[in-house]
DNA sequence: GCAAAAGTGTTCGTTTTACACCCATGT
DNA sequence: ACATGGGTGTAAAACGAACACTTTTGC
């Protein structure tokens, strides 16, 4: 049994060197007429698709989401439907906010909870399972045209993270296991929509000690090699907890 | 028609002198009865008790809740319960999390959506509803044992407000329209369970410029007056879109 | 006149900001 | 040898922390 009037969203954040990205979904035109309630007329079939035009294109593209199955956990749902459309297990997971407005989605009555995850680039292209077959990275400002309130949670899910990541170091779990300070610096500048100055920004990090020298470089590239960091698990737990300040100018 | 399977509760905040208050609700054992299921077996029932010992009690207590009808939206549905319970309209209203485990509630699945609200002490004692006789402030260091998962929708209700006062301006929702400065700092040591040094306390809201001097004193005080302030509404929302930083210490 | 809380400034160390040049690597 | 991004230091200003006494009022 599933609950029908409770979904789980994801929004599930990328990051390269393009910039911040969102994985979706493309739903084809079907799919959806069988989720339109049997015993609609063709009036009322007329104005939901008025009120929601995205719906008249032969496909269109949503966050990866479902109805709640009855006997399932609301966070563990949310895990396995990241695991679905990722494979991956241990990934950084928080919820946004429940969506509950009236008209969110044209037929039924459905309250989502939004959750966003942050995907290490390491992974995030290992795996298309068959369930997500239909799955694409989009470039955040360059987002298709999206169904029901899904944009609206999409940039809600940004101004989370944007909170998230001034004050907490997670940031850190949208760039590879080994990163250089070049990419963390570009991290924080396309979350926050900031540019920062790169003397500063290093000692910010140095003071804090969350970051440790890998002893490797970058491999491969046509300028001087950047030095690789790991960070270090032990400081991030504390500055999980004790929070750190990244407000930076 | 009601969702069975989702609900909102409140926790209703509240300050004065003697701390941070949550506004509880009690129900009887009866109105209990008549919601476990009709055919629920007596072994069943058994069962249920000693989960949640609570509700072997004659009466308990709970947050302000219930479910969600269908044809309202979410968040004005949560306003009508804060109306509901305190007769007040304007109030600072904002949703904590959903709450999703699989067996918060003894007797179904229920989702609920926790919103947590701020009251001005100037009127939370005006109203007393019919609805709403049962309800009684708790001092939070004091809270009566509550039913399902409410010391954990109160707990995570605190947290988020910490994170809240220390980034925007809203603690001055807690306060009477004209206050004084020691009654915000006092609340701020409260919310944040700190204790500040005055003198820089008060240089830190100097340099806001978010207080503007009422002109009048506190009356009838077996001591000094202090100085009555209140707040800037310009700067209050040029404050509330950029951020403060309220980490002292 | 005394009890109780209001109100106020200075010093010192730390953090933030602004700013420009040389270095290492691949082609 | 040149293009590309990597990496570094310093000085001035702002901010944060620590700290103690005087003022006003009611009783």
């Amino acid at each position: 049994m599933i609950l029908n009037s409770i979904s789980v969203d994801c929004v599930i954040f990328g990051f390269d060197k393009s910039g911040l990205k969102v994985l979706l979904n493309q739903i084809d035109r079907e799919a959806l007429q069988n989720a339109l309630p049997k015993q609609a007329s063709s009036d009322q079939i007329k104005q939901i698709y008025e009120k929601h035009p995205v719906l008249t294109q032969d496909n269109y593209w949503s966050l990866f989401g479902e109805h709640v199955p009855e006997q399932q956990d609301l966070d563990e749902f949310a895990k396995d439907l990241l695991f679905q459309a990722t494979g991956l297990n241990d990934v950084y997971l928080q919820q946004i906010n429940a969506f509950g407005s009236l008209d969110r989605v044209p037929y039924t009555r459905v309250i989502t909870i939004g959750y966003y995850a942050l995907i290490n680039p390491d992974y995030y292209s290992l795996r298309q399972s068959n369930l997500a077959k239909s799955l694409q990275w989009f470039n955040l400002n360059e987002l298709p045209t999206l169904c029901f309130d899904h944009e609206i949670i999409i940039q809600q899910a940004l101004n989370k993270l944007r909170q998230e990541v001034m004050y907490h170091p997670v940031g850190f779990h949208l760039l590879s296991e080994k990163f250089t300070l070049t990419e963390i610096q570009s991290l924080y500048e396309v979350i926050l929509n900031k540019k920062m100055d790169t003397r500063n920004f290093r000692k910010k990090l140095a003071k804090m000690e969350l970051l440790i020298d890998s002893g490797e470089k970058q491999q491969n590239v046509a300028h001087r090699a950047a030095k690789l960091y790991q960070f270090d698990i032990q400081v991030y737990e504390k500055l999980k907890m004790e929070g750190l300040n990244f407000r930076i100018e």
